[in-house]
DNA sequence: GAGCTTGGCTTTTAATTTGCAAGTCATAAG
DNA sequence: CTTATGACTTGCAAATTAAAAGCCAAGCTC
C-alpha cells in the first residue's frame, strides 16, 4: 500500500487512513462495549491472532488504545488495552455507522434493533442532525454547504441524489 | 476473506461490511462532493482502475450508487455513478470522520480547516452531540447508555477512556 | 485521413495483506 | 506431571490489491 499522499489536507482522508484498515473499526467498536483483552478480541471478533497483534500495535500507535498492564506474569507483564480520549471520541462515528446500518441493511437473522440510550432517564437519544447556533435550527442535507478550502476556495453543496425511480 | 456471519446481528458490523473496503469511504466521499466519473475518481483518489471497477460496481450493487448514462459512444454507452439515497444518508458517517480527523490527526503540510456550513446564513453548522427529546438536554458521552440486544438484555455503559496522564 | 488522445473498462501478472497453523513461555489448574 | 490459558511470534499459503498493458469507439490534430 503506497500510500501516495499520506496525512493529507482532506480530515476525512487522514481518518480513514487511521481507521480504514480491515478489522480497525470493529476493534474500536468493541472496546468502546468495554473489551480491553487480546483473548476476547480475538474470541469475539474471529480475527487472526497476528493480526490482531497488528492492529492493536498501529491503534496504540496511533495514540487510540493504550496498553496498561494488568498482571504480572513472572517475567512477562501481561496488558489490557483501554481506550485513550482520541479513542472514546470516535463514539460519534460508530454511532453514525449504526444508524446507517440499521436503516439501510438487514441482518441474516432477525435481531431486536441497537438502541441508545440516555442513563439518566432510559429514553431513546435522538439522532444527531446539524445544528445551525446562529438560525437556532436544525439544518438538514440539502441546506448544507461543505468548504474544502485545499480543493477549491468557495463552499460547494453537496451531490443531490437521483430521485428513487430511476 | 471468508466473512464468517455476514450480515451481523450488530449494525456497525453491517456498515463495516458494506463500507469497509479500501477506497470504499474515500469513493463515497467525493461523490457526496458531486463527483460522478471513472475519470475524475481515478485522478483523484489515485487508485489502480480495476480496483476502482470494482468498488464501483460493488457500490452499485448495494446500492449506495447508481449509473445513469451520459452520452451515447456508438455502441457503448457511457454512465456516470450518482448517489441514491442511500449513499447520500452516509453525510452524518462522512461528517463524524471529519470532525475526529480534524481533532486528532495533522495534515503533511498546513491547510486551511474543512468547514461545514449553513447554507441560508453562512455559518457554521455545530457538531452534532446526542440529545434527548424528554430531558430536552444534550447528553454527553459518559451519560449514555448502549443497548445491543442480540448480546446483552441490559443496557452497557460506555468504555472510559484512561485519563491523559497514564 | 493518419495518428494521437480520452474515457471506461478488462485481462494479465506482480506485490502486499490476510489467514491459518504451529511454536513459545510462564503461570494456573487438575 | 499433564494440560490449559493468555498473549504473542514465526512461517507459509491464500486472497486481495496494485501496476501495467490492451481494447474499442469517438473526437480532435495536423
Amino acid at each position: 500500500m503506497p500510500r501516495s499522499t499520506t496525512k493529507p489536507p482532506c480530515p476525512i482522508g487522514r481518518a480513514v487512513e487511521v481507521l480504514g484498515e480491515r478489522w480497525t473499526l470493529l476493534i474500536m467498536r468493541n472496546a468502546t462495549r468495554g473489551m480491553t483483552r487480546f483473548e476476547d478480541f480475538r474470541a469475539d471478533l474471529g480475527i487472526a491472532d497476528n493480526m490482531l497483534s497488528i492492529r492493536l500495535a498501529r491503534l496504540v500507535g496511533a495514540g487510540l488504545l493504550t496498553r496498561v498492564p494488568y498482571r504480572n506474569d513472572g517475567g512477562r507483564t501481561r496488558h489490557e488495552y483501554r481506550l485513550t480520549q482520541a479513542g472514546a471520541d470516535m463514539t460519534p462515528i460508530l454511532r453514525a455507522l449504526a444508524d446507517w446500518g440499521a436503516q439501510h441493511t438487514k441482518p441474516a437473522e432477525p435481531a431486536e434493533p441497537m438502541q441508545f440510550l440516555h442513563q439518566a432517564c432510559g429514553n431513546h437519544l435522538s439522532t444527531p442532525a446539524a445544528y445551525c447556533e446562529h438560525c437556532q435550527q436544525p439544518v438538514h442535507r440539502e441546506d448544507q454547504v461543505w468548504l474544502s478550502p485545499w480543493r477549491l476556495r468557495t463552499p460547494y453543496p453537496l451531490a443531490e441524489p437521483v430521485p428513487p425511480g430511476n
